[in-house]
DNA sequence: CGCATATTCAACCGTCTGGTTGACCATTCC
DNA sequence: GGAATGGTCAACCAGACGGTTGAATATGCG
């Protein structure tokens, strides 16, 4: 009985999905460009986005023998106000999140995950 | 590593978990009385419980023999957050997000699950 | 003290997950 | 047609996950 919530939270769970998404905010992108930054095969990347399709957090059209991924932001609205559910921070205040972003920044600035860093 | 998004989209991730949740919006609750509607043992809610907790989503406090469990809806604002980013992702400062994503990459019984959402 | 209650611990088990590699389509280009 | 490119498939592996059971550790009660 693997409901919606189930599989957008789970897709969710991971980080290298998350950075997916967060590319994907940019633009639509190409199955290989997705892979690009990652230090992992490309096959792993293709899973990822299995996943995500699964999930309907993304759709992959494929235009001549180049897949495009595209974000499908709306299935992560049910998740979204599912938690919204228990707190009561408002649907969008970008107040707090300005101040979450300023308190949680810190570090980082690329996805290299464990050794290898992006091209 | 695991940022503090991972092990609360996990923690989601499982409708026992978010029943249990959603029990925990209603009142706090003692462990046995949080396992009795589930049929599992009470040892896999335990578990359940553990999980939540190490994601921050509930506290437990011991008061003589039994422990309470009390929500800790808090630890959902910065999952809850980082999904807003994706919904309307006009009014967000998409740099600053992207910033933060890099940052935290670098490091048959009752309950019919999905219908089970906050009151 | 001795027993019942509340909860966790520890070992175990089957399944799912995230990754690898190599073979396999599909499409474009020469 | 044949080679290079884009992606997936299939088999495999280690480790995490969700559950079980039985023993262990409090704590409360008569």
């Amino acid at each position: 009985m693997t409901g919606p919530l189930d599989s957008v939270f789970s897709a969710l769970a991971d980080p290298t999905r998350r950075a997916i998404l967060t590319m994907l905010l940019e633009d639509d992108m190409a199955v290989t460009d997705v892979a690009e930054p990652f230090a992992m095969s490309l096959a792993a990347i293709s899973k990822h986005l299995a996943i995500l399709a699964e999930a309907g957090l993304i759709a992959r059209e494929k235009r001549g023998r180049v897949i495009w991924c595209k974000l499908e932001p709306d299935a992560m609205r049910a998740a979204s106000v599912w938690m919204q559910g228990f707190g009561q921070f408002e649907p969008v205040d970008l107040d707090a999140f300005e101040r979450f972003l300023a308190g949680e920044l810190a570090d980082g600035d690329t996805f290299s995950q464990d050794s290898a860093g992006p091209a």
